[in-house]
DNA sequence: CTGTCGCATGTAGCATGCTACATGCAGCAT
DNA sequence: ATGCTGCATGTAGCATGCTACATGCGACAG
């Protein structure tokens, strides 16, 4: 090493720490919350490369990614479709999160790492905040981070990415739903006791908190896609399911059977 | 509709079903099991294009998906890499199929499909007859085959496809493991139990089963993996980890708690 | 002998050219 | 009127061209 040099600490520059096509998935996300690319509409990777001033490679390379997490469907030379996921998708996604997000919590509560239970109040009142104005995106936002806290508390980051990827499938589900802004006071005081649960170090309570609320939500969401069926006109994919459609997001029976 | 035509039942042809970079999947991931990529080894997708007879695109395609899974790891203008997952990676992973799988078992014994048991016990019979020869690579796939029964009996297509990318994270362990073939036998043991509870019809037993299974494994891979350090002089990506390293698979414990 | 610099080499990432194919519609036979 | 057929249109998927950059190595200054 060279003797008298004046060390200069700068980050590593990260590299180009976004590449185009990570870009382009922010993007095409931002434009279903916003309605820009609406949910079951035909699109190509021409125009939304057009649209975004890059080349399809990165937008082609974007789209196969959310293809992967289901939230986009392609159609061999016709174009892509944003997928409308039906009651048998939800079902699946909310007990995959029941699965890895109770667990989680629990964790959590276990082993809170400093300023964590801080984090998620101040997460929380943001959603309060939210519901009051309402502001269904900010609160969605919000929300995504409360839970991003609590995975990232847990100590596993793939389970964090992952769980990120299985809401990425029902993204399209948060905004089209009017009628239901009433409730978004409702579904924040859901969090509460999930908080609470791990600022008292309670396992159990935070785990049978974090529970209730997905089940909730996924039950919610499966009957009015259920109920709803296709008022639009768009197709869902609903691929077999049957009658016994999301069998009551089993997951959560079983967990209740393990708890026994 | 026409009059008198006869009517012709085909396949749809499913098309394509199985693109060049569905292919090239398939190809890397069969290279990684011989041998003819080495883990740790610094390649680039010009030589595998080559290597396959097709162009990059799909080459960089399949690998960007087995980056996904964790499998791989691109290094910006250098190349990539096969990826040997460090203690924490193994430890994350075998957390996660430990949520996921013990609740499908749970799950197949409580609504075991007609003919699972029979399947699983022929998978469980190849498994061993492969131990005696000893052909560890049979005996992986037959192990895999018989894992992804019963995690389609789950009824959850998205949770068999997630454990399926989680068992391409750690594909490089079980070919590198010299020494251990005596092990295999029991191996094949350890899901003996499983299936009984499924056949039986026991969800508690057939969970149990399967939560010791995967946690023997994982906890054997992790110290493994500790212990060994980096023999040939890999390195093996071991994002933070601290010393508690795997925590010694806490969703045992985790599920232990539950079960109180 | 040691540390620095410049250059050749080779790659990921992006842009663009090319092909087979799925669909919609007009024209035609019936 | 009605159902089939051929073609124009537009796309995914693959191949290939292009650029910035990370690294290794050898020449060279100190």
């Amino acid at each position: 090493m060279s003797r008298d040099r004046a060390p200069v600490a700068l980050g590593p520059l990260t590299g180009p720490a976004e590449s185009l096509a990570d870009q382009a998935v922010a993007a095409i996300r931002a434009a279903v919350r916003d309605g820009t690319l609406q949910a079951g509409q035909l699109y190509s990777a021409y125009q939304v490369a057009g649209y975004l001033g890059v080349s399809r490679s990165p937008v082609r390379e974007a789209l196969m990614r959310l293809a992967e997490a289901g939230m986009v469907r392609f159609e061999r030379n016709r174009g892509f479709r944003i997928v409308v996921p039906g009651a048998a998708d939800i079902a699946e996604v909310f007990q995959l999160r029941l699965l890895l997000e109770v667990p989680a919590a629990r964790r959590a509560a276990a082993r809170p790492p400093a300023g964590l239970a801080a984090g998620l109040s101040a997460e929380l009142e943001q959603m309060r905040a939210a519901a009051r104005r309402p502001d269904e995106r900010l609160f969605m936002q919000h929300d995504q981070r409360l839970h991003r806290l609590i995975l990232e508390a847990a100590g596993n980051a793939r389970l964090a990415a992952l769980v990120d990827s299985l809401r990425d499938a029902t993204r399209t589900l948060g905004a089209s739903t009017a009628g239901r802004s009433r409730g978004l006071a409702d579904i924040a005081a859901e969090h509460a006791p999930v908080i609470e649960g791990i600022a008292a170090g309670d396992p159990a309570a935070a785990g049978r908190a974090m529970s209730r609320h997905i089940a909730r939500t996924g039950r919610l969401l499966v009957a009015q896609a259920t109920a709803a069926g296709r008022p639009p006109g768009s197709l869902g994919a609903s691929p077999a399911g049957g009658p016994d459609n999301g069998a009551d997001l089993w997951a959560a029976a079983d967990l209740q059977a393990a708890r026994k």
